[in-house]
DNA sequence: ACCCTGTTTTGACATCTGTCAACCTAGAGA
DNA sequence: TCTCTAGGTTGACAGATGTCAAAACAGGGT
């Protein structure tokens, strides 16, 4: 997973299309952030170094259960990591996932469209 | 949405914790990309100045309809722009909406995640 | 040992999503 | 006008997703 950034480096999504295999990859990291709620979530723990579940669930209309859910898809998607310590439990960004992310898109909007053809 | 450019540079996901409207209106577009096939779609667009439909199409086992659906999510989400000229349908990235998205996810990188703590 | 609080898991349910077959629409050409 | 081809739209359906209530789990404190 770490040496991923080689490839995100390399070959963005506009140098090259990607594979099958490649967009299958990539694509839950995008599903994950694809939910405001999730999206929202990931600003906030992104905003600090470290934050509590506690600190999370409050922001939002929505049950315990339901902010837990949608960590998880976080979680499972690579984009965080969580660490229990006593009580509380505290999430952080990965930043190798996002710094993946960011690359594929950035590159994208510097060739010139009308180029080509 | 062009003036959303200024709002990206401006407060990316890390800097400042995303409020409900904001996420609201850019989830929509991590959703786009969070499917596969229209991952790869995309990269196919954004890989050339532009392309046509009938190009698209036949790199996936799928048929017409659901390659046509695709593109309708992501022409929804702002991501493409499409064009009949004659016969065929030409498609062609949105550039600013790259940016965005790029734009939120690159800084967040940059600030140091073990040094606070 | 017991309870209390914070978080996750499970089960259930309504809604959304990806896919296809069938049909419709837009242009090009005869 | 008729027909052919490229794309899009509609309807239907299986499977995924977001949500909550209820139960389970993890630690801390009494």
């Amino acid at each position: 997973m770490v040496s991923s950034n080689a490839v995100a480096c390399c070959s963005p999504i506009a140098v090259r299309p990607m594979d099958a295999d490649q967009a299958a990859a990539v694509a839950p990291m995008f599903k994950a952030l694809g939910d405001p709620v999730r999206l929202r979530l990931m600003s906030m723990i992104a905003s600090v170094a470290e934050i509590c579940v506690c600190d999370l669930t409050p922001a939002f209309d929505l049950s315990g259960p339901t902010i837990s859910h949608h960590l998880k898809v976080l979680r499972e998607a690579g984009l965080v990591h969580s660490e229990r310590r006593g009580t509380w439990v505290w999430y952080r960004v990965k930043p190798e996932a996002f710094q993946h992310l960011g690359a594929l898109l950035e590159i994208s909007a510097a060739p010139t469209v009308g180029g080509t053809r």
